[in-house]
RNA sequence: CGGGGAGUGGCGCAGCCUGGUAGCGCAUCUGUUUUGGGAACAGAGGGUCGCAGGUUCGAAUCCUGUCUCCCCGACCA
């Protein structure tokens, strides 16, 4: 009984929220998340005008909407990276094959979805089209960067002499192509952009201090920023990243209950050290090999956020993230009185932009583009713009706006619009607080919606066989409890997950110590780590 | 890569089985009337039917190949 109860509570936390009288709202969207969770995420990203596919396969053109989130991460977290003292830097595209050969289970790990440059010149076919001339073929193929260890591992292997060359800590911004089976808009695409650090130290334990520096900058990033509530913790075994000592993750729960990875921190130990020849001279005089540190996050960061805080009207943009985060339509009606209706408009805008919220000038649009206001309300809707302001004569006469919140967008009694009145300039110096309250509000309605759908009470696995059962639709997360087995044992207990479409995702950092059995061996448990469906 | 589905104006689809001048809805443009709120009416523009071959007097339609997208698996920092 507890059961089922529980299942009907989770689908109501999960994807409504609250209870809303569903029936008397027109929704800005076709399909809702509860009907079809997968086509409401693409629904949502065409919608928003956000990326659309580009024909080359499994990429995707992101459209300015969906680029300027991007650039407003890139913006936030670069602060914070430059913040840490680390300083940005380029490297190339293209990586010779012989980089990936040196270290056995990065190639293992990457070999089969890499795409390879093998000429460098076209010529006539003969019957109208192109081909690789024959004779240009290169004496090395080229590989197009999945991930720029290897490359950067030259650079610090020239760079790197001394003790007094370390710690070298180093990031770039940049694309990557891994050739996916299969991709999805921002989850996973063949080319997706990124930030990738890099560092190297004379230590493990300092290589480590770092690799916990770069995850607790990701966690920060995500609640701070994205108001993504993520978990810190560190990946399994069968999860490390090729090559890695260590791969520590933040894990976040989407809308459907599905587990996100949401950027990566992993401790290298000396393994791309040794091979790409990192060494350097210690106090002693004595070559010694660096310790190596890698870290991501990439625009799938912005599919995480569609899919925790969209909602049956579209996306809803975080304040911090947005490149707008009010937006001004101003009710035209292509007439004389329209002048004096976009004066009082823009005395609105110049006082909002005079605003600062959450740290920055208040990013502010006046919506002048020719069309209805009701019509560019809703694509500002489904955008998921904070705040959108319509203003028409009537409120101008009565010195006032009419101010709609992204985050509480029905007035549940009418079925319509929940637009508030306020007067024109206290409106302007109301909107650091509202961007502020509802960046608050989105993290706080995420952590809620995680946190209620977690389950830490499962210690058998016939009964997690049972939570993950086909007929539960969105079943959440499990913490169990496990003796850390590893190697084949290790791999007997993935494939016993495998089987339930479930995957080990991460050994949070700050839970209390374990004290029961493993569920997979029935030994004396040693920690606690999630189990999950996984994108 | 395996199984399933689909590519036809910007978007969503019908037509294909049974070959014979390319259609519908939304969107767009123009005009009129409206308009405190996701307008109505009238008219108009826009497609070599994913691409390449083949069969045929004639191909969106039949055949072969190929590319792309979606769903389920497998795979996956």
């Amino acid at each position: 009984m507890t059961h089922a109860r529980r299942h009907g509570g989770f689908r109501v936390c999960l994807i409504h929220g609250k209870n809303l009288p569903m029936s008397a709202i027109r929704h800005a969207l076709s399909t809702k998340r509860e009907d079809d969770f997968a086509a409401w995420y693409q629904e949502v990203i065409a919608s928003a005008d956000m990326a659309e596919e580009s024909g080359v396969r499994g990429c995707m053109v992101i459209k300015p909407w969906g680029y300027g989130i991007w650039e407003r991460m890139q913006r936030l977290l670069d602060d914070r990276i430059k913040a840490a003292g680390v300083q940005n830097a380029y490297f190339p595209l293209f990586i010779p094959l012989k980089n990936f050969e040196r270290e056995a289970e990065h190639v293992d790990g990457f070999a089969k979805e890499m795409a390879v440059v093998t000429h460098h010149r076209l010529i006539a076919d003969g019957e109208g089209g192109l081909i690789p001339d024959p004779e240009a073929k290169l004496e090395e193929p080229l590989v197009v960067r999945p991930t720029s260890e290897t490359i950067i591992g030259d650079a610090m292997s020239r760079w790197i002499q001394s003790w007094r060359d370390l710690p070298l800590r180093l990031n770039q911004w940049a694309n990557v192509v891994r050739w996916e089976m299969r991709t999805r808009m921002f989850l996973r695409t063949s080319e997706f952009l990124w930030q990738e650090g890099h560092s190297a130290h004379a230590s493990a334990q300092e290589a480590k201090d770092e690799t916990m520096m770069a995850l607790e900058m990701y966690r920060a990033f995500a609640e701070e920023d994205v108001a993504l509530p993520v978990v810190a913790g560190e990946k399994p075994e069968n999860e490390r990243f090729p090559g890695a000592v260590e791969t520590w993750s933040i894990e976040a729960m989407m809308q459907d209950g599905k587990a996100l990875q949401a950027g990566t921190s992993h401790y290298l130990g000396t393994n791309f050290a040794h091979a790409a020849n990192i060494k350097y001279q210690n106090r002693e005089g004595r070559e010694t090999l660096a310790h190596t540190v890698s870290w991501g996050v990439s625009t799938r960061m912005v599919g995480g956020l569609i899919m925790t805080h969209g909602d049956d009207d579209g996306l809803r943009v975080p304040p911090a993230l947005a490149p707008f985060q009010v937006v001004i339509l101003p009710m035209l009606r292509e007439k004389p009185e329209d002048e004096a209706l976009l004066e009082y408009c823009e005395g609105l805008r110049a006082a909002i932009a005079g605003q600062s919220a959450l740290g920055e000038t208040v990013r502010v649009l006046l919506d002048t583009r020719p069309g209805k206001a009701a019509a560019k309300r809703w694509d500002w809707v489904r955008k998921g713009a904070p705040i959108i302001i319509e203003v028409g004569g009537r409120d101008m006469e009565g010195g006032v706006v009419s101010l709609l919140r992204r985050d509480r967008l029905w007035n549940m009694d009418t079925g319509k619009p929940a637009f508030q009145n306020p007067d024109r300039d206290l409106c302007a110096q109301s909107v650091p607080t509202i961007l502020a309250d509802m960046q608050n509000g989105l993290l706080t309605q995420a952590r809620e919606r995680r946190d209620a759908n977690i389950r830490r009470d499962v210690t058998d696995m016939d009964a997690l066989a049972a939570h993950f059962s086909r007929d539960r639709k969105y079943p959440g997360w499990v913490e169990v409890q496990w003796a850390k087995p590893t190697g084949d044992a290790l791999e007997k207990v993935v494939e016993q997950l495998k089987e339930l479409r479930l995957t080990l995702r991460n050994v949070p950092m700050h839970a209390p110590p374990a004290d029961g059995t493993c569920i997979f061996t029935g030994e004396q448990a040693v920690e606690r780590v999630f189990v999950a469906r996984a994108y």
